[in-house]
DNA sequence: TTGACAAGTGGAGCACTGCTCCGATTATAC
DNA sequence: GTATAATCGGAGCAGTGCTCCACTTGTCAA
């Protein structure tokens, strides 16, 4: 890659951190080149979709969280390991519509996000997997579930800030749905 | 009204619909109002902001299910009433983007949707209040906690068909989170 | 050191958006 | 039939995503 080209991609990618911080996934691409001093043609040369963009920004953070959940294959606690996940998870928003633009790539095979935590589901799904040998969590649950609501719950943490206080106890509730069951709905009425 | 103006705010709650329904909450006021044949001004003199405008298209349902929730408060037993009333919610998607829009009118309360939505808060808040009255539902779930989860598991519903497919399946397990827990952590281990 | 030239750049331009404004129109009451 | 206030419609403004291409510039062989 020539010099200049090096520099530019660098000074997008910089620019796009700051700006999709503040404004979420649907920040104007034209405020992210400004604050670049680049023209629309250069930001377009070296991400050809918004998507592009938003996954160079999150590339290192999925390697890193599949990273952690190989890590966690071996801990002594299948669930406790699965819930540090989660919080782990959770723990990072770095935008709003994060949470959004992770279920819109389970479907879009095509995307750049879709491989790009890909191998983070695959890992997470071996916890599960963990987590269900041991019979600490409901056979029926697979990743897909599992994904799709721990993103919903990170998906209320972005609509408001009292919310987002919340998150830690709505995530709480959701384990506790996912975790086996003792009882069915005949005998829980009668405790 | 003038009789015109009636005419034109039919028409323009028609088009609304059928475009709101096919393009989500973000569709174009524009096509709304070539759909119902009027200018942007007519459009904007009946509904000043595109929240008045959904609200306008969602009023009747929030009543009907206000009413429905009031009418559960007689049932025999007050989880299954709840878990009832939540389906109704949630069965009923008339456009994406409704649960983000629902969640917004939360802590905006100046929103026409605020309003609007506020006596159904109420109603499914004494459901909720009598299930944990019988012990069937953890004694700190507050409304709030409600709200949010199902309005996250109808968000996950638009996010994608099958995703929507698995609603039942996902309220489940937010439901059983949200049940009296026998068990704690360190119990689940033992089984 | 100097061209040659591919690689890279930047912004004008198109079609769209939400929203405002105001001259033209029209339903209605007298 | 006319006065007039209510209503209408679309031009216009500033913004958007995205494309296109004339121009500039880094690189490398001569």
């Amino acid at each position: 890659m020539r010099s200049d080209a090096e520099r530019n991609y660098a000074r997008i990618l910089s620019a796009a951190k700051t700006i999709v911080a503040k404004q979420g996934a649907q920040a104007s691409l034209r405020d992210v080149a400004r604050r670049a001093e680049v023209g629309m043609g250069t930001l377009y040369r070296h991400f050809p979709t918004r998507e592009a963009l938003l996954e160079t920004l999150l590339r290192d953070r999925f390697e890193a969280l599949a990273a952690k959940a190989a890590a966690l294959e071996s801990a002594r606690d299948p669930f406790a390991a699965l819930a540090e996940w989660l919080r782990e998870f959770l723990s990072w928003t770095p935008f709003r519509g994060l949470a959004s633009a992770l279920m819109a790539t389970l479907s879009d095979q095509e995307s750049a996000l879709h491989a790009s935590c890909h191998a983070m589901r695959q890992a997470v799904g071996r916890l599960l997997a963990r987590a269900q040998e041991s019979g600490q969590v409901r056979p029926e649950v697979d990743s897909l579930d599992l994904f799709a609501l721990v993103n919903a719950v990170g998906w209320v943490s972005e609509q408001a800030p009292d919310l987002a206080a919340r998150q830690e106890r709505l995530l709480g509730f959701v384990l506790d749905g996912l975790a086996s069951q003792q009882d069915d709905a005949d005998s829980r009425e009668c405790r």
